[in-house]
DNA sequence: TATGAATGAGCGTTCATTCAT
DNA sequence: TATGAATGAACGCTCATTCAT
């Protein structure tokens, strides 16, 4: 086979990519190192360059793509200063966040293994958790609300949209539109 | 080895018991069959004659745990007419609605594979919503509340706790109470 | 289960029959015990008690039919004295040697493993050699033929058909009469 | 275990080889996968990089042992033209045909797993029919014989053979000379 | 005689990982 | 940097056979 050599970081990226694909497409354990290799049509040695095992590969793949998704949904956070009403509507949600990757479209709507599904809400889920938690803070100290425990409050408005989300029954938009509205409510009624 | 005869039924829920403690002290893919077998003491053949396929076991036996869990939490529910305040304040949660089972009493506390905590609490979850749902619908007919999306208040109210629930920073007793007041917060400002 | 006790040499007979079909219809490796018991509805351990093993029971079987067929084959033999070309014209072939057995008669018509079917052919024609063979020496004796080599005529006469008969692009009536014809325009030349 | 990399088409072929004399020697079933990598002092999982199954190896081997095999017996064919009782004198047969094969020079001599014996004699055969008749059809045409039903003629030319080739008991040149003395005997009646 | 739960050895196959080139 | 043949340890699963009842 032709040989390629590529910027290293080039490579690399290009190996979670391709993992995260066939992981979701297959799962983490149904797919194995030689598929990867196939599918980026490399040699299965070369992976070891990059990555010392497969659970690191899938580990940094995970925590790189919820960490981008997140960036996404808090991208609006530090433009200006907003209330939370106004963040809840501007904030793109999990689905919203979706954009090039071409993976990435599919996970929130089709099937898929629910393992890396599952998975990543959770890794996203828990790094959402904090920040939100942050801004309900923010919002009582600025006297906007009077909530009396944000960590808890923060839970149920992180994970608390895991059900509706993960409802494939529901169109996609409509899966949006009704969190969004469904907080707002809330939120209005722990406004002073 | 000694040939030890059991009852068959006996038998099937004695595997359900090991596997899901090892496959929540070692992880799904890492516990095997013979590692069951080893620890049961018996041949590993004798697992196919109770089950077609290491992966139809561990189905079953999230199945089974998850319909136990859930039988735990709703069995408050139809003895009598409550008020979803009273409802809040008597249902065992998660938590608390580990009793006898060996190795439940582990899956809410201490460490174990993620995994399969989360396989199960997700199982749980989906099993939970509808019955909330149905609750928050009979309240808002018997006019206790005002609920405009009873199925996103559902998911909110349900997948809401996992964040407080899979933090283990917190004492056990304290997640629960939270997560309670938190509820009955919200819910009196539902009400009428 | 309910215990039918039956007479040995019955059910003796009832496995053979059972795994034959089994056999013909899986292939001898894979049909098990287990499937042979559950054919016959009957406890796997019942199988020992009137065969020592697998291979036994398939010698048994294979042999029992073997010379099932032979004996049809042979039956028009010593009824009376007959010429050569009269005991080809009225001699069952493999074919037409098929009767009530009720896999037998799928046997050399439509598919099934072609492991029994050459196991089964190879060992009837061993059988039908040596008695070809003393039909051609009678034959010469009585002055009916001149054949240098009765046993080498005798394996072109049995074995010879197998091409033919295993030939399932021609329809089995065809099969026979095309034999029956090529070795009576042999013979005829054999003839003083 | 020290490594020893060769040339892929070498590789499988030395597989096929140890395998088929394993094959030969203990039969189809009772050769395990780790028996051929033993022999070759190799890791068992090197095998699956070559074929995909064991099933998959032995029908190769097979059908390679048979396609030399016929290659042989008609490697005389296609030089010139040649009347019946010459190609008949000419042709070697089954048993001549083998050469340098290591294992083949047994395979027709001594003991031996019947199994894999038949099964290459019936893919031998079922080749070398249509030759044969095509054969008979052009000495038809030559106006060379006089024979009525080519296909059925050749079936017993090639399977008829089986019978002496597989009798033990007769010292090996004596089935050959006594097949060829038979073949040459009836050819001749049919020429005109 | 019959049952069927239990045994235990072994098999085909997969795959993460290594290493000579 | 890249290759891909080779390793070797497991693993899920099958099944002929045994034996307590």
């Amino acid at each position: 086979m032709m040989r390629i050599s590529k910027d290293p970081a080039q490579r690399k990226q290009e190996i979670i990519e391709t993992a995260m694909r066939l992981f979701y497409e297959k799962g983490y354990e149904k797919t194995s190192i030689s598929d990867i290799a196939k599918e980026m049509q490399v040699a299965q040695g070369l992976f070891y360059r990059y990555f010392p095992s497969k659970e690191i590969l899938f580990e940094t793949a995970i925590e790189q793509y919820a960490r981008k998704q997140v960036a996404q949904m808090t991208s609006i956070l530090n433009t200006s200063h907003k209330t939370l009403l106004q963040i809840v509507e501007q904030m793109p949600t999990f689905i919203e966040a979706e954009q090039e990757d071409s993976y990435m479209k599919k996970i929130f709507h089709g099937a898929g293994s629910q393992e890396i599904h599952m998975r990543l809400s959770m890794s996203i889920c828990s790094k959402m958790q904090p920040i939100v938690e942050q801004l309900l803070q923010d919002a009582n100290e600025r006297g906007e609300t009077q909530i009396s425990d944000p960590e808890a409050a923060a839970s149920f408005c992180v994970y608390g949209q895991l059900g509706i989300l993960l409802d494939q029954s529901i169109p996609r938009e409509e899966r949006v539109r009704r969190i969004k509205k469904f907080l707002t409510e809330v939120l209005r009624k722990f406004q002073k």
